[in-house]
DNA sequence: TAGTGGTCTAGACCACTTA
DNA sequence: AAGTGGTCTAGACCACTAG
């Protein structure tokens, strides 16, 4: 649509953003950046043919690999979709393609002021439904951690943690490294977990953890569970977290951000 | 680490995977599930240099541009890091990557069975709140709605929403349209919103909300808030959902992904 | 048949790191 | 100085879509 408007099709100069090769940001970046920012101030409108390859190109005087490095960018943020044949065209904003991320925790937990105190770990036969998470025979025995995180000296987090007990397997300190949270959200260096699985809920309070966490209860709090996989693909670590609800909250962004150009 | 295998370096033929090029999969594509492979059974572990782009060229015998493309695909994946200088390394398995998408909460609203009844829509004098999520004079008129969202009959989610309500702005029809929410998840072909707003947080259910979601007072929930602008970057609509916790759980995985091979 | 995106080639130069 | 990733060039062929 709005590349068929005359004035795009006549190029005036003054009006076209270039690409400036002596800035910092490199030209696929630059070229990504305009098509954005063309969605953004909705000169091109969902549903638009966003200009090809080829029109990109001379348009821009850079090289097919460039145009199409820009516009890959903008497929990959979901801005766009691409069908062979027909063209590129701008997508409508969709709330499922939305995605949050686990920053909101990692700030709680890597905060200046946040401690770690541990509770208890002690080993413990598996109930029925440890040794279903972590597939190990029930009675087997394992690791139980409790700890609780504060910021501030104000409890945020409850996490309990079941580990498996393998003297084969000397993963148990390393686990217990790595699950001291500093290194989990930042990537502890060399780890023998492989995989992990997430899952997030909402929950309220017990007893316990309303003690624990100086909340009454029945507050609203979330569930963040957690399973890792060794490189064997055998769970090594069932556990999960119950964060106050009053300390955090997930964000995301759909459709086009509005001023920061950030990249991937 | 690995690549400093004698074996590796020697390239034995039949340990080696091969391109093949026949099949269906591209080869950037095989390339990056060969060496996504490596890192997943453990052949390369957190820390090691993957192959350069260069070796990689000589013993895969594909282009440079190939050869790169398949190490951008984890690196998008946040399996490795590049260092320019230095080399590609396999990255240890970290939280914080982890990216929750809202297909749970799509799935919830879009399933065959989802039905959406409105419970009211009036138009009503702007709080001090609505005044300040919509930037509109307090006591403007908005659009109030309520609705509710059954599947299978049975009541799944609560939303409310407040729309902005400017007879020069034709945007309510269409919003309307929109947020009847088969289109806001979907994407309805063309639309007047640019971006949108998600938090997400948890709560427990209120009288009014247990009611109608036939669940007890004081059960988990999650709320869902979004703002939706327009293009020229004016909230239009502010609203929630409420969802029952035992309705919706939002998944991630961490690290290598188990057996699939599922690209982007 | 012409245009489009998807993929690929076979190089190149640069900035950076390491030795 | 050698090796690495980051970027870019100037083409090419293919499968697909549309007129």
């Amino acid at each position: 649509m709005a590349s068929k408007d005359p004035q795009v099709l006549l190029r005036k100069g003054p009006l076209e953003p270039r690409i400036d090769r002596d800035l910092f940001e490199p030209p696929y970046y630059q070229l990504a950046n305009i098509l954005r920012r063309q969605i953004a101030t909705g000169e091109l409108r969902p549903g638009d043919r966003v200009a090809s390859e080829v029109q990109l190109c001379e348009r821009y005087a850079v090289s097919p690999m460039t145009a199409r490095r820009a516009l890959t960018i903008l497929l990959d943020e979901g801005l766009v979709t691409a069908a062979r044949g027909r063209g590129t065209f701008v997508k409508p904003m969709v709330l499922g393609t939305a995605s949050f991320g686990l920053g909101a925790l990692e700030e709680l937990f890597n905060g200046e002021h946040t401690l770690v105190r541990f509770l208890s770990v002690k080993t413990m036969p598996a109930t029925a439904r440890i040794s279903q998470r972590l597939e190990v025979p029930v009675d087997d025995r394992i690791i139980a951690i409790r700890r609780l995180l504060l910021r501030d000296a104000a409890p945020v987090a409850y996490h309990r943690e079941y580990v498996i007990f393998d003297p084969a397997r000397p993963i148990i300190e390393a686990e217990m490294g790595i699950t001291s949270l500093q290194g989990l959200f930042q990537g502890s260096g060399e780890t023998v977990l492989k995989r992990g699985d997430l899952g997030i809920q909402t929950t309220v309070l017990t007893e316990e953890e309303a003690r624990l966490l100086e909340a009454p209860i029945g507050s609203a709090a979330f569930r963040v569970e957690h399973t890792f996989f060794d490189f064997d693909e055998q769970p090594v670590s069932w556990g999960w977290f119950i964060v106050r609800g009053d300390c955090l909250r997930f964000n995301a962004t759909v459709g086009v951000q509005s001023p920061a150009a950030s990249g991937r």
